[in-house]
RNA sequence: GCCUCGGUAGCUCAAUUGGCAGAGCAGUUGACUCUUAAUCAAUUGGUUGUGGGUUCGAGUCCCUCCCGGGGUACCA
């Protein structure tokens, strides 16, 4: 069968109904419904969530509760069964001789993974277990497929993320894990709120596609008859804002880079930058810092961030107690390269960064022998906060230059858990200097030239201090995860048509 | 892109030198009205990622392709 657009539609991707187990939970739905009972049609108004419920636990209190059956006891005449909804799990029990012979068989077509609401009074079992009586009930959803493992939970990396509800439903604490992320991102905008920046949203399709070195993504718009780019950075348009007289803006969303996908990269991430007007690198320095430190103590609770392994040994603590280190980017190298590293020839430079380790590609001109010692040598060792200052100006063609060493640019990247997590810069505001960058950065082809951010400029842009944060490798570094994608709900894959996804 | 490891029942995992593809959970049937990884008895379930090859015989060895993990390259 072809679809529309061109793609090959698999009628056993979705469809599968061969699965015995499938068959026997539509036989279950086809005999409910038989009974004249439509389980998907039902609403329900719980008093509390489950685990509130377990929380506020009083002998013989009335409560109605609706959550997914994760675990069942079958006791013959009676039946304990686990419900779970998101504030936690609590434990329900069934009795024939309470709900009576008609309703009790009823109860039976319940499978683990449907939906139901019961209402019911608590009462602590034998065990001790805080638990709930059921006098009445309803089916809320059933579940034609059966849940993962209840004991091992999901496993498979690659159902994990192409099926993350699985990934979710199974494992708790992937679950707190994604819930943290949403508290980073809740406590950085009410940081930034307080301080007084104003959130914005600027356009993701793009003509020109600026504020980064990146390849894009390209698309096309019909009813426009131009191909347009999906953004690479939000840089261009917030400092077109700082132009129009928004002196402190930012923006949190969503950047595209159509480049290889590792354990730190994925083609869509977010970003938050950052503007503030007549404010420099060293403004954003404080910034970094502070937010970073609110954020950790109000999700967390703690400045001091323990990552472990599978088997739970603490493999690394990182540190966030202020002040954080500022070392200038050549101080780092001269003390592991040597001190030097800047006086010998550049074919010395070479032979020595092969001699450490790095590897060095012919092509390479000399600032980047240098930045390969820094990036494979030196910034995997930054695990506790460091801003590394002062970087060489061939790095960064849109900062400003050092006052105090014009080889260098006022910037600083921000580097914790051995990954760039925040870059700033002192902004470039001189449109002439700017064009010339930007032209440079071109390579000669005028139509890749953002002449309306220029215009802009020329309008006057104030002295500003800029940040960008990757909030991805922040929630790697605050929630303990190695990889990119256990911190992204659905991370890129590879289409899979074929599977059972 | 390259290197490397992996893909076995719905899920979690076994399978010795190439020799009958197995277990737990889930499911089904039965027993049990305070269990909690409930227990006990019985039982269903497989195109071993795809396609080819070697062999009397392939989950296992060889080749192809697909998907995934890790590394590397690319990368503000």
């Amino acid at each position: 069968m072809r679809w529309r657009h061109g793609w090959v539609f698999h009628p056993g991707a979705a469809m599968d109904d061969t699965n015995a187990l499938m068959g026997q939970r539509k036989a279950k739905l086809d005999s409910l419904r038989a009974r004249g009972i439509d389980p998907f049609r039902n609403r329900f108004t719980p008093t509390e969530g489950c685990g509130e419920a377990r929380a506020r636990y009083a002998e013989g209190r009335e409560v109605a509760l609706a959550g997914r059956i994760t675990a069942h006891r079958d006791m013959g005449k009676s039946m304990f069964l686990d419900l779970k909804d998101q504030s936690g799990r609590i434990q329900i029990y069934a009795q024939k001789n309470v709900l009576g012979d008609e309703s009790f068989e009823v109860f039976r077509h319940l499978d683990l993974g449907d939906f139901m609401g019961v209402r019911g009074t608590m009462f602590m079992t034998r065990m001790g277990e805080i638990s709930v009586k059921v006098q009445s009930f309803v089916i809320l959803a059933k579940a034609l497929r059966p849940p993962p493992e209840k004991w091992h939970g999901l496993a498979d990396t690659e159902t994990r993320y192409r099926q993350r509800y699985l990934d979710l439903m199974a494992n708790d604490e992937v679950k707190r894990t994604f819930l943290l992320r949403s508290a980073v991102l809740r406590e950085v905008r009410q940081f930034l709120h307080a301080r007084g920046f104003v959130e914005v949203e600027t356009p993701m399709m793009q003509a020109i596609p600026g504020g980064a070195a990146a390849q894009p993504f390209v698309t096309h718009h019909n009813a426009l008859g131009c191909d347009v780019y999906l953004r690479i950075a939000l840089e261009l348009y917030l400092k077109r804002l700082l132009v129009g007289g928004l002196d402190r803006v930012f923006e949190l969303g969503r950047n595209f880079r159509n480049e290889g996908i590792s354990r730190r990269h994925n083609p869509e991430f977010t970003m938050l930058e950052a503007y503030q007007a007549y404010g420099d690198y060293e403004t954003m320095m404080e910034l970094v810092e502070s937010m970073v430190c609110h954020v950790a103590q109000a999700v967390l609770g703690t400045l001091h961030i323990e990552h472990k392994d599978a088997q739970g040994n603490v493999t690394r603590t990182i540190r966030l107690d202020r002040p954080w280190r500022r070392v200038p980017y050549k101080t780092l190298v001269r003390d592991k390269a040597g001190p030097d590293w800047f006086e010998v020839a550049p074919a010395e430079r070479r032979r020595r960064a092969v001699a450490l380790g790095a590897e060095i590609a012919a092509e390479y001109a000399d600032f980047e022998v240098t930045q390969a010692v820094f990036e494979k040598l030196i910034e995997p060792t930054l695990i506790d906060p460091v801003f590394v200052t002062h970087a060489p100006k061939e790095l960064i063609p849109l900062a400003k230059t050092s006052a105090d060493d014009p080889s260098t640019v006022d910037v600083f990247e921000c580097c914790i858990n051995g990954q760039e997590i925040a870059p700033a810069y002192s902004e470039q505001n001189d449109p002439l200097e700017q064009r010339e960058r930007l032209e440079h950065q071109a390579g000669g082809e005028p139509q890749k030239i953002d002449e309306d951010f220029l215009v802009a400029l020329e309008h006057g842009m104030p002295p500003a201090g800029g940040m960008g944060l990757g909030i991805d490798r922040l929630c790697m570094m605050l929630l303990g995860q190695d990889s990119i994608r256990d911190v992204i709900l659905f991370p890129q894959l590879k289409p899979k048509p074929s599977s059972g996804a």
